[in-house]
DNA sequence: CAAAAAGTAGACCAACTTGTCTACCACGCA
DNA sequence: TGCGTGGTAGACAAGTTGGTCTACTTTTTG
């Protein structure tokens, strides 16, 4: 459901949903025994769409600088909404979703973190014979630029990674 | 008020920081006109308590690198809860709370884009004779850094940049 | 065709939301 | 002493929340 991700979790109420999906409120909660199993059933649909994305992107590469250039211009293209598939950007499901529920023993938290630890382990299978510094600057670099196309309202900013 | 920060803002509810702070409802409401004049007084607070901070840790660098140094280093201590003054680590509060407020009309919204921009400019001005590029990778690295010690609960992520 | 399963709309509940208002109290100052 | 200022506690209003339940209709299936 892209209304989460477009406006938060606690932003959006049950009702909202219903409206929004034409669905009657009995048939959700015969599906999802609560908010938060909905939740948990979103962010795991949209982990599995992102990944798949993110692997199709970064497949064929030759080499390393090949693959970071696919990375940040795979990037840019979600930043400025050319990934239907994606939904309007609205920055990272994960990361927005994990700011509104920070407690560690929450399966909400739990999967945002999964989903991030998946994305690094794409990210060292695609570069080849890198080390783990390489992996992780480049992860970190991704990270910065989700996090500033979306807090800072920049949406080149993957496009002048892309040059330097 | 550090509840926003460690919960989330539609996370914790007026009655709860009036608990938490001691103070009488008819108090607050007298001095902020509403919750999101609170709001928005705790993120100016927090910007002015942080820039100053990080301002403070950049200072007498000599070179480049040092300053690179002594980012990752700050934000290492950050992340450890050793800043009194920043509170228990919750990532950031402005990438958070932008998280929750994201219509970019939302005053909370522009206060968080402020910040961020605030910030790149510190990083602008301690850095000598750097190119824009190198301000902007070392800007993103750092929000990549804060993003994923909170989301993947990577406490080390600093330390390890650091040595590299 | 008939029975069972799964859908629909929406009333309803208890708890909570932000924000207002009343009633009272404590202090500094003339 | 008395008055104004600014605090306290908390009832209250109006609306929203997640979630349950009833009553009815549609779809699936044997």
């Amino acid at each position: 459901m892209g209304l989460f991700y477009q406006h938060g979790i606690h932003a959006i109420g049950i009702n909202e949903v219903l409206k929004s999906s034409g669905i009657a409120k009995k048939t959700l909660y015969n599906h999802f025994e609560s908010k938060e199993a909905l939740v948990l059933a979103t962010l795991e649909q949209r982990h599995h769409l992102f990944i798949s994305w993110l692997s199709r992107c970064l497949e064929n590469a030759q080499t390393n600088e090949q693959l970071t250039e696919q990375l940040f211009s795979a990037l840019d293209q979600w930043i400025n909404n050319k990934v239907a598939m994606l939904g309007d950007f609205r920055g990272c499901y994960f990361i927005n979703t994990a700011a509104e529920f920070g407690e560690l023993t929450n399966p909400i938290n739990q999967l945002c973190q999964r989903h991030k630890l998946a994305v690094k382990t794409l990210l060292k299978q695609a570069l080849n014979d890198a080390d783990d510094a390489a992996v992780e600057r480049l992860f970190l670099l991704s990270e910065g630029i989700i996090s500033t196309a979306y807090t800072c309202h920049d949406m080149d900013v993957a496009k002048r990674a892309l040059k330097n």
